[in-house]
DNA sequence: ATAGTGCTTTACGTTTACGTCAACGTCAAG
DNA sequence: CTTGACGTTGACGTAAACGTAAAGCACTAT
């Protein structure tokens, strides 16, 4: 139940890889969804035959497209975000568009931090009452 | 189109009072998704005859809705959340019971402030690279 | 009186993000 | 060579979060 390494690593002259399971199992999600953000272009593991091969790259992938979900973005959208990385930047134009595309990710994601640091403040505010409340209850 | 105040406010011993339409047009939703989240029970506005009366109140929760929307929060957790605050703390098991679910809150909007302060510095790091890469073109 | 504007409910449609079979391929172990 | 364990592709199902008519009530303005 342990990592076997034997079964968790297949050597590769490109590193370390993974199956379907493995890959499913360390980011607590079902191969399900992994196959779906497949699907939706978000990763595109090797394939040798038939058999999905996943490399780290396909990994770090995996791990920005749940950052993404939890902070409540669409897969659509993490699909043209984690794409921003990969996109070619030789020419001019496309640098700027780049550039342009990060800072309207950041304005959202700046939203985001605000919302976050709010709620966590009012919740902050509301535990005090809450424990005013209960000191007031031991005091009679 | 500007605030016409003849409209904008009925007047009420308890203040003022919004239609749907207003609160929605406020919010940039639209009147279904207000209706949405009565049906849910995220918000209950008063009713006169058979119209729907919105005060302060209801645009303070409709404001926290909205806020743990863009958070990724499914509108069933939203609603536990709000309730909290309205929640009964008369008794010692019942503040406690509202005490632990703070705690909870809190655990999963602290990760949420990680994802979002860490996916900002990588956009950060992203964005020097990609000035590097402009700055090189502006240098040959 | 009638037309218009805004609100109401009812109800079916849609999109997103998977869950859940079904049916089949493949490879090592017994 | 058959039996598992694991992998594969459809394909249909489902829950959440609304969208989108359809049809009717209430008030106001002409």
């Amino acid at each position: 139940m342990t990592s076997d390494t034997s079964t968790a690593r297949r050597s590769s002259r490109t590193g370390e890889t993974w199956t379907i399971a493995q890959v499913a199992e360390a980011f607590d999600v079902t191969h399900r969804t992994v196959r779906h953000y497949e699907d939706l272009g978000l990763i595109s593991p090797e394939r040798r035959g038939t058999q999905r091969v996943y490399h780290r790259r396909d990994r770090t992938r995996l791990g920005l497209i749940l950052r993404g979900k939890r902070l409540g973005f669409p897969l659509e959208e993490i699909r043209t975000i984690i794409d921003l990385f990969d996109a070619p930047r030789g020419r001019r134009t496309q640098l700027e568009y780049v550039l342009d595309q990060i800072d309207e990710r950041r304005t959202d994601l700046e939203q985001r931090l605000r919302d976050v640091q709010d709620a966590i403040a009012e919740l902050g505010e509301f535990e005090r009452r809450c424990r005013d409340d209960l000191g007031r209850l031991d005091h009679v």
